[in-house]
DNA sequence: GCCATTTCTTATCATTTGATAAGTTTTCCC
DNA sequence: GGGAAAACTTATCAAATGATAAGAAATGGC
């Protein structure tokens, strides 16, 4: 997939005018980091949100126990503790890159100060809290009302790129069955 | 439970300065509904939002198949059709009391043309979604990481009224078990 | 209060998914 | 490029949940 630059990601948001766009960009950086880098580790409190310029990352929860991978990000998605950035709590995930990214930075402090100060990007912030939440929201439901099989059809047709990038026991995981079970879906469809 | 009156409802999402609060409540009203009444119904554009006062309303999906019951509505929460809110479409859900209800209602419109002028209101509306977005997310991961059994006990432990006040048809469904499983996982725990 | 209807439970059997383990393929590193 | 490690598949068996149906309990209307 192609980079995504941070004008495009912050107008997919939200159609900001310039001087809000440009408010948020003195403070947003670029870094970038390797495969397997830990970008939010769980039980802390985070203190940067980033979008995803290039590059695929995972989140997980309960990792003493089973690890669970409930979301991937890519190019163009937010990555952030969600649990931390709202209610600014030890977040329960672990987010971790799956191969080497590119990404843009802002510390959550400037984020919410803009909050405060311009209504555009209030807004803004708003609105990316909706979308976000219209996905966890669909995927619930999806996840409920089909089978394992028809999830894995779904991400076939949605989103064929993640197959080749990203490892089959996090797919299973993501899609809410074991490794070994996927294997058998798999093989069904051939 | 008691009645939650409208201040209390809109500080407890986020602390509004009183300026603010009062141009929201110049646009919402009081209504009741009896029970078993359809406040959304899937397919249509929501046109408003609710906040309930008094009573207990459920939304579903997918009702040409199988009904999911995938949220329930109580005593101080906000009660809309979310797909509908966020992005002006079609929603997926119905929403249906399930006692009689006293509801404050606001029209959407309403709603969105004080997000553009106020950023208190903005920021009020950032938190609204901010929230409802970290509880439906916390309730995926739950969902993957639990058996139906624990997930029956946690319910009874945080909502146990909720038991009490609606059928267990639909206790089963938001638990994502049928009706006669939960009915298994009862007699087990006796 | 009584009957009809709805809701809930119990029982039986089928299906799906999980757990474990062994085998195969792929990947990675020296 | 060869060998070790990791990832994936396949096979077998166990456990959890679903489907169906029949019976018990609760509810609601007259």
């Amino acid at each position: 997939m192609e980079h995504m630059n941070i004008d495009n990601i912050l107008n997919n948001i939200y159609p900001l005018p310039d001087q809000s766009k440009n408010l948020l960009k003195e403070k947003i950086y670029e870094i970038t980091c390797p495969k397997a880098h830990i970008l939010f580790k769980v039980n802390r409190i985070a203190s940067k949100v980033y979008f995803l310029k290039k590059g695929i990352v995972r989140a997980y929860a309960n990792p003493e126990e089973e690890e669970i991978t409930f979301w991937f990000g890519k190019e163009g998605d937010a990555v952030l503790s969600m649990k931390s950035y709202v209610e600014n709590q030890k977040g329960y995930e672990t987010i971790e890159s799956l191969e080497p990214c590119e990404l843009y930075e802002i510390q959550t402090e400037d984020l919410k100060q803009l909050y405060n100060t311009d209504i555009h990007i209030a807004n803004w912030g708003r609105k990316f809290a909706e979308q976000e939440l219209i996905k966890v929201e669909e995927r619930f439901i999806f996840r409920q009302c089909k089978t394992a099989l028809e999830r894995y059809k779904e991400l076939i047709n949605n989103d064929p790129d993640l197959l080749q990038r990203v490892q089959l026991v996090h797919i299973a995981s993501y899609l809410g069955i074991t490794p070994v079970s996927l294997s058998r879906i798999r093989s069904e469809l051939k």
